[in-house]
DNA sequence: CGAAATTTTGAGTTCACTCAAGGATGGTGG
DNA sequence: CCACCATCCTTGAGTGAACTCAAAATTTCG
């Protein structure tokens, strides 16, 4: 259940069983969603924090004359709305692509925790830093690379991602975006990922039926896509770096 | 000197005199820097953590056949590298555009601040959330918007951003950017971030002589830009926040 | 003052877009 | 179980925004 956020949270921290204990408590209820429904709006405040379980969301933003960016997948172990929480606002909305579940965690509960657990606080801020990263690696791959490039880096990340969480079948793995949204995932349109997803089918790179993916040749996706995984931080181990005692942080 | 993160810090939490104190003994030094230095390198540890005292500097990414993207601008009052801190290896390179100066802090005064002073440590966790929300606006920049918006919002972010800092006269600013190094920020071709900016300045939008700019026309650059500073944060109180009390934080 | 960097201009090219239509796919209800 | 509808994928042709290359004009700086 919570399992999830655990094992991803010791990635950074190693935390105590008393602070495993309470992560796996801190879930009030889970919620089913189905494609196309919205967590939260631009501006709105979240009312509760979301851990996705199963399934996949995406981050977005409206923009003029009906465009619409996507600027971050949510898979399993992500939180989506922890960052309006704290700053009492959200600069984008978070919608679903996919079926699936998420798990509530009341705010009062993120709050006992913040103030309790400094390792599990420590640790949530890192996973924001990692999805900070992520998104310093998406402005990279929309401003600088190819159309080609930009849907194969796409396809590596999700890859990985699903992968680091336990929800691939080795080189296969649900493929969670109809080509409009990767389009609006990558600044493309929609029918230009289309030939983009065909030519790298027609290169033997991937393998693609109904909405599951296989990689078919991991290194020759990476290189077309300049992709390399070390901004994912997956196997960030706690061990060596610099902040890596107890503190503490709070509000007035 | 440090007073700009102090006054920055507020917006986020109001800080005791102690920590007021604490933040402005955290410097250890400062270090004068020319235009085309890097601070510190993708891939590496950062030995210290650097806050923008004055000038400008960029987080870059470097890609293949020579390419670079710039995923952010740090102006006056931004840290540089505390994500490296926190994860212990950056995922991009943080270069100089500008001469100026940073302030350094040790890593154990970081890490002595986290540990006892919550609230500091809770302002630098929403410091870095607000960089990952024009990190994500970034994204949708580059991604969806005309070459001519994208020229728009840079210049209403960085006039924005600076006269937050005290770093603006009125609507005119020092532009600290290089057409070459404007093309990187925005994903376009120098040539036509070249012919863009004429555009802009032949419609009585902005005016620049040498390497200042004066916005002419805020309403009308916003406009043009697809603008709202909504994503910058700048006037985020502490008030009406959910997680807006004393918390902690650790490390293994 | 001269060298280097930056900005500007022009012309030709290309990558990705738009528009439009035809297949495929999948879910729903009869 | 099949028919139907909606959504999604695919294909083609023409267009256009932004790119590349190259050179001239300007500014900056030692």
């Amino acid at each position: 259940m919570t399992q999830l956020l655990i094992r991803k949270l010791q990635h950074f921290a190693s935390l105590s069983e008393t602070e495993k204990q309470v992560l796996a408590g801190a879930t009030a209820r889970t919620l089913a969603f189905r494609p196309g429904e919205d967590l939260v709006h631009e501006g709105e405040e979240p009312a509760e924090c979301h851990l996705v379980l199963d399934g996949v969301l995406c981050r977005y933003k409206l923009l003029g004359e009906g465009k619409r960016q996507i600027v971050a997948l949510l898979l399993a172990g992500d939180l989506c709305d922890l960052c309006g929480l704290m700053m009492g606002r959200m600069d984008h909305s978070v919608g679903t692509l996919s079926a699936g579940t998420v798990a509530v965690i009341p705010r009062q509960m993120l709050q006992g925790m913040l103030e309790r657990h400094p390792r599990i606080a420590r640790a949530l801020w890192q996973e924001m830093v990692v999805d900070a990263s992520i998104t310093r690696e998406w402005v990279a791959n929309t401003g600088r690379r190819s159309a080609y490039q930009r849907i194969a880096h796409l396809l590596c990340e999700v890859g990985r991602r699903l992968q680091a969480v336990g929800h691939a079948s080795g080189d296969a793995f649900e493929w969670p975006l109809t080509q409009a949204e990767a389009a609006d995932a990558v600044g493309l349109s929609t029918v230009h990922v289309n030939r983009m997803l065909q030519q790298l089918r027609s290169e033997g790179l991937i393998e693609m039926q109904g909405s599951a993916v296989r990689i078919l040749d991991w290194p020759g996706l990476e290189r077309a896509g300049e992709f390399s995984a070390d901004y994912l931080f997956l196997n960030a181990g706690s061990r060596n770096r610099t902040l890596d005692r107890p503190f503490h942080a709070s509000m007035p």
